[in-house]
DNA sequence: GTTAGGG
DNA sequence: CCCTAAC
């Protein structure tokens, strides 16, 4: 039953999550809990693939890689298991680095960004998404090879694996030579990368997973093989799986999860920094689209029971969109994993004002803020094929030839971050850093270092400091730009170079990223643009004459060409201009306001005030009088 | 979409 | 400035 449901469950009944998903906490313990459950739905899905399999016209090699994904899955696990023993040194290296060099992304320079993203604490190495990506068929394959040399000989005669070069397989770098087991297997390859790689799921189910997946596309030589080795390397995996999950796995997995997502993990501090409903939804959308990938690559039949789910639930995650690409050819009728590569996964340049006295940490925690809130305003997917840009969305990856392995090495993707695609190079003002009227002539100061900072003001100014320009490359890492002003009031500290903030409090830097946009990025707040005395005076005038209440008028009235005032801003600022005219001047902050206007605005308050109570009165008075008439 | 008011 | 309730 659970078998069958699967199958149903995929397009193709090839994917199915072979364990049920375990809460998260009960994931957290593996070894134990791990064989107990997985036992017996690995040997149903084993079974059924090697049915599969058989069944399978076509799907001759599928065996073979199908042990090598089985073997993989286990052997990522358990690289330092026993298992390694057999394998010589260097191939036990590759492996780890393999393994590692999923997580090692971070250290080819395109991930340089996305590493920025990275939680600090965590591990640099891995992006969820190219991670999952980076991973590459060959190390499945060498692994494979591996393992299937050692639980079934018969794997090597067979499957193409030969080709594997295992010497090759060693590449010190992280960068994993693909080889195909055989040729034309490419699919079957990167079906298996993929699978493997896909959401933690337990090595065992691969096998299943694989031969479900993996059969159209590939042509398999021989079918009698398969069944053997996936008993076999099934096998294996269940032995090696809690030694090794523990080892190799572990060790990238966990790095990245932490690292990667925080933002979708709930951290409190993001949390704070998106406290606003929009910026939950936001946050909500982005969780929503990622859950729906994941269901999508659910279907798309990855089911790897392995202990690890734990460690690829994350990478799961993050691989979801890159394959979710690909389900069109499932669409089809055929499944295919492929391995995919982001070729390259650009954030805007960040700016960001560092105060003085900021830590390390701090900076990390605002760099993470940053990239955070960029990320969640969209990530844009783009598709390279040979170098070229696919840009007709509705071009079927057959007609792309995208599913055939021979063009799947011609393929690399790009990460864009949505609120950067329409900025251009070059420092970016967002509309609340237009200056309107006579505002813009004022001399900006960025921020006000001489004066002391209550703590209000320090977190306005500190809010206002990131700016974020996409495809930017700047040198001035860590500087601060005062592109706009912070207070109208002198220019004296520093109109233009990069100032640090002189913030009271590491903590109360904040960061806005800024993006030229028009539309501000969703969840931002606003940088703090205090009135001047030309608009206090607008707004005096206007209210005097409509009166408050009437604040859509007002703006209309005399802040219509301004578009960065809303009404509600100078319904906010009347309201301090009223308190403030209420206080004595010492108590008075910020940029004085002449007694002449407070006085006027107490009248006018006093005046509008009146009024409003009248018309209260005179309506209740006519209610009553018509009541009781 | 506005207005009012608390944070 | 933000956020929300109430219109």
């Amino acid at each position: 039953m659970v078998v069958r449901k699967r199958l149903d469950y995929g397009s193709r009944g090839h994917q199915v999550p072979a364990m049920p998903r375990v809460p998260s906490s009960a994931r957290g313990k593996r070894s134990a809990r791990r064989k107990k459950d997985e036992m017996s739905p690995f040997d149903l899905l084993a079974t059924v693939a090697g049915t599969l399999l058989v069944d399978h016209e076509n799907s001759s090699n599928a065996p073979s890689i199908n042990a090598a994904a089985l073997t993989y899955a286990r052997k990522r696990k358990s690289v330092k298991a026993e298992q390694c023993d057999d394998v010589p040194p260097l191939k036990s290296m590759a492996v780890e680095n393999c393994i590692a060099g999923s997580g090692g992304v971070c250290a080819s320079p395109r991930q340089a960004n996305i590493c920025l993203a990275e939680n600090s604490s965590t591990r640099n190495g891995t992006d969820p998404v190219l991670e999952s990506l980076t991973v590459k068929p060959d190390m499945l394959v060498r692994d494979s090879v591996f393992s299937c040399t050692k639980s079934c000989n018969r794997a090597h005669g067979v499957g193409g694996i030969p080709e594997c070069g295992s010497s090759r397989s060693l590449e010190a770098t992280n960068q994993v030579q693909v080889q195909q087991p055989m040729d034309g297997d490419t699919t079957a390859l990167y079906s298996l990368v993929s699978s493997v790689d896909l959401d933690g799921r337990p090595p065992a189910l691969v096998s299943s997973d694989s031969s479900s997946g993996v059969p159209l596309c590939i042509h398999d030589k021989d079918r009698t093989t398969s069944p053997l080795c996936h008993a076999e390397v099934r096998h294996a995996a269940d032995r090696d799986d809690d030694e090794n999950s523990s080892g190799c796995t572990h060790p990238c997995t966990t790095g990245n999860n932490k690292s990667y997502m925080p933002q979708y993990t709930g951290d409190s501090r993001i949390r704070k920094m998106f406290a606003s409903k929009i910026r939950k939804a936001a946050r909500n959308k982005m969780c929503g689209e990622m859950s729906n990938k994941g269901s999508k690559l659910n279907l798309c039949g990855k089911k790897i029971s392995t202990t690890r789910q734990r460690v690829q639930r994350a990478m799961f995650k993050r691989q979801k969109p890159v394959r979710r690409h690909f389900t069109p050819s499932s669409a089809k009728g055929i499944l295919t994993e492929v391995k995919l590569r982001i070729k390259s996964f650009t954030i805007p340049e960040l700016f960001i004002e560092i105060p003085e006295n900021a830590t390390v940490g701090s900076l990390k925690r605002t760099v993470m803020d940053v990239v955070t809130s960029i990320i969640e305003s969209g990530l844009r997917v783009g598709v390279l094929l040979q170098g070229k840009s696919i840009q007709d969305d509705n071009k079927t990856l057959r007609q792309a030839r995208i599913c055939h392995g021979e063009n799947l090495e011609n393929i690399d993707f790009t990460l864009e971050c949505e609120a950067g695609q329409n900025s251009s190079p070059g420092v970016r003002i967002p509309e609340e850093m237009d200056f309107h009227g006579a505002d813009a002539m004022k001399p900006l100061a960025m921020v006000k270092c001489e004066e002391p900072l209550s703590e209000t003001k320090a977190g306005y100014n500190s809010q206002q400091r990131v700016q974020a320009s996409p495809n930017r490359v700047q040198s001035e890492h860590g500087s601060v730009h005062s592109r706009f002003e912070a207070t109208a009031h002198e220019a004296s500290a520093s109109s233009q170079a990069i100032v640090p903030v002189a913030s009271p409090s590491s903590e109360a830097l904040a960061i806005v990223p800024v993006c030229k946009s028009k539309r501000p990025v969703i969840g931002q707040r606003r940088i703090r643009r205090p009135f001047s005395l030309p608009e206090v005076e607008a707004l005096v005038e206007a209210v005097e004459q409509l009166g408050t209440g009437r604040w859509r008028d007002v703006k209309m009235l005399a802040f219509d060409n301004t578009d960065h005032r809303t009404y509600v801003d100078l319904k906010d600022k009347w309201k301090t201009l009223v308190h403030t005219a209420s206080i004595s001047p010492q108590q008075r902050r910020g940029e004085p306001v002449p007694q002449g206007l407070l006085d006027r605005v107490l009248a006018a308050q006093a005046y509008w005030s009146q009024q409003q109570q009248q018309q209260i009165s005179g309506k209740a008075s006519g209610q009553a009088c018509s009541s009781s008439c």
